[in-house]
DNA sequence: TTTTCCTACGAAAACGTTTTCGACAAAGCT
DNA sequence: AGCTTTGTCGAAAACGTTTTCGTAGGAAAA
């Protein structure tokens, strides 16, 4: 009963287990006739190797880990679907974990894939992750590492990312060509790579055409939810009703700030007129429609494994690798939150 | 190099590899003082077991496969979420899995998890999933699978799903207490048994109220996305202008309709009544909000893990196994898309 | 004929654990 | 003293592969 081994084909064909290991995978020293004879045995004993006993002997488990700040999340889940369905095809497993944005619990998902034994891992790092020597010990390790969206520079690895500077810009740029001249941005942490270099689009975006930019007009998001976009959106209210248009740095946040605005009876985009970031779903169907920015997610988790795979091809052929920075392509979708506005400047 | 094994903690405290395991592991044939040694040295060398050896040797993987239809998906994403912590807790690890809702992928992946030598399988079947030969063959290899959500009555297991007839059924009657009278259905697939108990609920409660039952009052989705809400949506437009309420099968088709239905000028819940289902986000931001059966997902997730890994520790103690039926209960979420008519009812 | 060279196969070690079974001493009991 | 019990430990087998190294025998070359 059980699995059948090699032991049982071998002894059903009188063979060695040592010949049907390698007729198996085709070794060139043994006979057609008996590759023939092993490949059919071994079909109808519906033979599946034991992957205990081959990870063991060739010490690595053909699997990866995916580590990720929250998992109900529509960025994030569609870069686990990109990357599940890139490993699928080429044979490897995935562990997937979260880190709810916190860096202890970070460390404690590392160490248990390096407990695992996980042939490489795959990181979006946590907004409050300050250092990486946690990342330096799984490379210490000899594990490929590749980072994704949420990377820090202090590591040296491969990685997957858009251009947040530029998308900012262009973000900020479009509330500029909407007629905006007093354009506040809500950021995310300080600690983020991204909130920092939307925030850079932002502040370029504002220098180049003239408007003057003013500290005062960030806000500060730190969970990046839908209560604080709230939140700041009624902070805004209250320091500020000169404020024409906002650069939110998350279309979650984005939603529950036009919640609030609504709630206030400030016109959206009459008043104000918002863009978010991530073309979210939600930003498409809620009353008016969002303008965002559209950042590949699913592509971005293929890609990220497929360049973690390719690390790891290249390391078991003994070859050099090179770490390579992927960019990609990020679009605005203009909608309701900044159309009437821009509308209304063209007729004027 | 490489990990500190066994071996090399028994020479370095000159006792047999076999004293070391048992030590590690506090056999009671094995002295303490012996056993405080041996953790300490084994602290210091940062020894950790190998995996794999371990699994070879106990023949199990300490992991669960996770097969859902969607990946992107409020619901599913947030049971990934709950199976992943609950499995963390417990040194286990999660495969997840999509099948696109298709029989084929999911035979495909269910085939991959047993070539990976998983302990169990979790699953929500495809709504295209006629006949469970391959989840028998699962149990056949004396693997325990739990069904949760989208189940089979015809597969012999434990099962996490919640009472959709009675969801169904409140989801109608609360149309009906406000004021509705001629009420329609968006179900969901006729393979689906989700969809059979809503559409049972949905038929139950217009009985019961002496409101007239009409088969052309039931129209068909089959993707259950967006889309499909605006052309049924469409479809009921052309068809009967005077139905006066909807109770729709999940929120995404939900807002579809609800879409749609702004599209053409049509107000809710003035003209139209809606109810979707699930309690999606998106439901609750969206203009007006909607009305919808908020059930547990994460908590779903929790207990479906829970269940398997009691059948687990069970098997492994050759005790025998019962299997459960755990119902989680649904609540309804009223909201904009259904209040105003209550509120219209009342003052008559 | 002898030597060399392939071809096709197998023995055995290794991967690192866990567990069974014994061994041996010391201690406890008639 | 003889016997059993108890307390500690270790040898060895086993889990199922993969890979290194041999070897036997026949064919080709000398």
């Amino acid at each position: 009963m059980g699995r059948t081994t090699l032991q049982q084909i071998a002894l059903s064909l009188n063979l060695s287990v040592t010949t049907v290991s390698k007729a198996l995978r085709s070794y060139p020293d043994v006979s057609e006739k008996t590759i023939q004879k092993v490949k059919e045995a071994a079909k109808l004993l519906n033979y599946k190797p034991n992957t205990f006993a081959v990870n063991l002997r060739t010490q690595e488990s053909k699997t990866i880990g995916l580590v990720i700040p929250e998992i109900v999340h529509q960025f994030f889940s569609s870069v686990i679907k990109g990357v599940i369905e890139e490993a699928e095809k080429n044979g490897y497993v995935v562990i997937v974990l979260q880190t709810s944005q916190d860096f202890e619990t970070e460390k404690k998902r590392i160490e248990f894939l390096i407990d695992k034994q996980v042939d490489g891992i795959l990181i979006a790092i946590a907004d409050q992750t300050v250092d990486c020597f946690h990342l330096y010990e799984v490379q210490s390790m000899d594990l490929p590492v590749v980072m994704f969206d949420k990377i820090s520079k202090s590591v040296s690895c491969s990685k997957v990312i858009i251009d947040d500077i530029k998308a900012g810009y262009e973000a900020t740029k479009h509330l500029i060509d909407c007629g905006c001249k007093n354009i506040a941005h809500f950021r995310g942490p300080l600690t983020s790579q991204n909130s920092i270099d939307r925030y850079l689009g932002y502040k370029k975006a504002l220098e180049e055409s003239g408007l003057k930019f003013d500290e005062s007009n960030v806000y500060h998001c730190i969970k990046m939810n839908f209560e604080e976009g709230q939140e700041q959106a009624q902070k805004l209210l209250q320091n500020n009703r000169s404020v024409d248009g906002i650069f939110i740095n998350t279309d979650m946040v984005a939603v529950g700030a036009m919640t609030e605005f609504k709630a206030q009876g400030i016109k959206i985009p009459e008043e104000i007129s918002i863009v978010g970031f991530g073309n979210w779903f939600l930003s498409s169907v809620i009353t008016p429609s969002l303008t965002t920015i559209d950042q590949p997610s699913y592509t971005m988790g293929k890609i990220a494994f497929n360049t973690l795979l390719s690390e790891l091809t290249k390391r078991k052929k003994n070859e050099h690798v090179e770490h390579e920075t992927v960019i990609l392509p990020t679009e605005i979708i203009e909608r309701e939150s900044t159309l009437a506005r821009k509308k209304f400047n063209i007729s004027l």
